[in-house]
DNA sequence: ATGAAAGCGCTAACAC
DNA sequence: GTGTTAGCGCTTTCAT
């Protein structure tokens, strides 16, 4: 581990070939193509760069072969427990793979998303965007700007990894119906979210065959900050349960719950969505929808490797759906008289308590 | 926002200074340094750059001046929450100076930390490195070897941020005093961390100094898995109170100190730190050490930067020092008769709670 | 104030 | 197999 102090001049695939006796050209075959040199002097060069402790200079690298060996994740906001794992799992597979991840954050924002992409055109070799912000049209614009793959946002001609959260919904659904509810709410995401959109689609039609009634209440921020006005609003909708957007809000409304002195799941139940960090050691735990984020990241960057490596890969998948599922812990499980729905609470006239 | 075709060439300070009819290297100036060139022509060419979309291409950039206009951020595991305030303020600083922030998890491994810095060295103009695994001697070698500042690391001649986690230490310990706790332990975090030494010799001196006794218990790795062991330990310890290395050691504590049925805090009271995302929340909400995370990866970043500018700084600081302070919620609290410490439990034969 | 020319370190034809 | 020769896109002397 012999670290080279900042004053030495970083060793060159020049300083190599002259110690070796061989031109730069024949360096660099040896040490990118290692086949297309003979035997004996590739050793030998495999040595000398050893000892002089050299390291390819990656920008030059990517200068010259237009090849960047990175790849940007973008990702709406870092601080989100949910993008852990994602951002976990893209690393993980990316280094497997050799290549640097640009972790970027954009900020909830379109217009930060869409620059990016565009500085990024040339300092990366492709992109993984989470959870996009841009309109359809301006993500096809941008995935033909450069090599992309989208997490969990579908829109035709954009190869994506789905995180099939619209059926755990109406999985919650079910299980909620199962418990005797009748009249639930959805807390519903940012308007640009297209996971918000479907999971409401999905739970609204599921709603209308099960003969239960539901109403989309927000949107709201995915942040606990947003979980207040969304309790009181929850609350106000006369509501047994409500499904949210994310536990992130789901664990703000816990809060502003207790303070209001409205007992989960006694007087309300409560299913929050991405299982994330927290979910399951808050107070009451959080029933909540799982599905395998790290994998996830995993895929989509395996996906996105595909398409830079052989053009001709036309098997390559352009589509992947993780499956997800309903975990089930405190928040909900109060059974209540089928047909004979009782609320604990009264609509709207619930007293802040006291400290 | 008109996003480039994968297939069209980007356009190039050739492109520009062909349609403005001057020199490459006149463009170069405009947009580099516009000051040393005439108004009107600068004029033209600026004007030229935005409408064919002009985006300078970083590497080559990087190639020629030797200025990366990246820093890379190193921390040892990106799914620790602590992180995620640090990074958030590294990020944000960056991007306000211009920089490009490399994130780079190093695994909880010194080796991985070294050869990732040594990688770093042509692809970042400088290093921000978190909690450093790595010896005292390869971090000063490494600090040689490229711009550094550490954060939460005191090496001598090595520029840091600390976060003073060992005096809030003490005032945790007067804080479990006051509760009436007379016997506390200490349950560390990884051997290579040097704030948990620091907060052990900080807390052993302390607790000589008010007559208490306490003990040291691990190392643990800083993970909510290592909760479970932690727990027990600190059950068998006898201690009526505990001081954990960080929240998320801690609140694994919580959940298996539950399922023991030992009471949180009329059992056993305890002090995390950090005040990681969920503190808050976790039941009961955890007394922990706090301190300006995200302001530490700002000044981090000053820090760093102030060293990559003109030599002649002296004046820019070499440590920096952020202040913690206590933030007290329920998982300490109960008050017990100072010198007549009644414990809520028998040491070490607590029954694992059925179901 | 601007142009010409020489690289930064590496890869990629193209010869031999 | 290996050497030669051009660049990649930009910055930076050095002239003018």
């Amino acid at each position: 581990m012999a670290v080279q102090p900042l004053s030495a001049r970083a060793t060159t695939i020049h300083d190599i070939a002259a110690v070796c006796g061989v031109a730069p050209s024949t360096v660099s075959r040896a040490l990118s193509t290692p086949e297309r040199v003979n035997f004996r002097t590739r050793e030998r060069i495999q040595r000398a760069a050893e000892e002089l402790n050299y390291i390819p200079n990656s920008q030059a690298k990517a200068l010259s072969s237009g090849k960047t060996g990175a790849v940007a994740v973008l990702v709406p906001d870092i601080t989100n427990p949910f993008y852990f794992d994602l951002i976990r799992g893209t690393q993980l597979q990316l280094k497997a793979a050799g290549y640097t991840q640009l972790l970027v954050d954009t900020e909830e924002s379109d217009d930060v998303e869409a620059s990016a992409i565009q500085e990024l055109r040339k300092s990366a070799d492709g992109v993984i965007v989470a959870a996009s912000r841009l309109s359809d049209e301006a993500l096809i614009a941008a995935s033909t700007a450069m090599p992309l793959v989208a997490v969990n946002r579908d829109v035709a001609g954009v190869p994506a990894v789905i995180i099939d959260t619209p059926s755990a919904t109406s999985q919650a659904l079910d299980h909620l119906i199962s418990l005797g509810h009748r009249h639930i709410s959805y807390l519903a995401g940012p308007a640009t979210s297209q996971p918000s959109a479907l999971r409401w689609a999905a739970l609204s039609a599921a709603a209308e065959e099960r003969g239960v009634t539901v109403q989309k209440l927000g949107p709201y921020a995915p942040k606990t900050q947003s979980g207040a006005a969304a309790a009181d609003a929850a609350v106000h909708s006369g509501a047994s349960a409500c499904i949210v957007f994310n536990d992130l809000i789901a664990i703000g409304m816990l809060q502003r719950l207790r303070e209001r002195g409205v007992r989960v799941p006694e007087d309300l139940s409560i299913v929050g969505c991405d299982d994330i960090f927290g979910a399951d050691f808050c107070n009451p735990p959080l029933t909540t929808m799982s599905s395998p984020i790290e994998q996830a990241g995993r895929v989509a960057v395996t996906m996105l490797l595909a398409r830079l490596g052989p053009p001709t890969a036309a098997g390559s998948r352009t589509r992947s759906v993780m499956p997800t599922h309903l975990t089930v812990r405190s928040s909900t499980g109060v059974a209540r008289d089928a047909g004979n729905v009782t609320l604990g609470l009264t609509t709207g006239s619930l007293p802040i308590a006291p400290e």
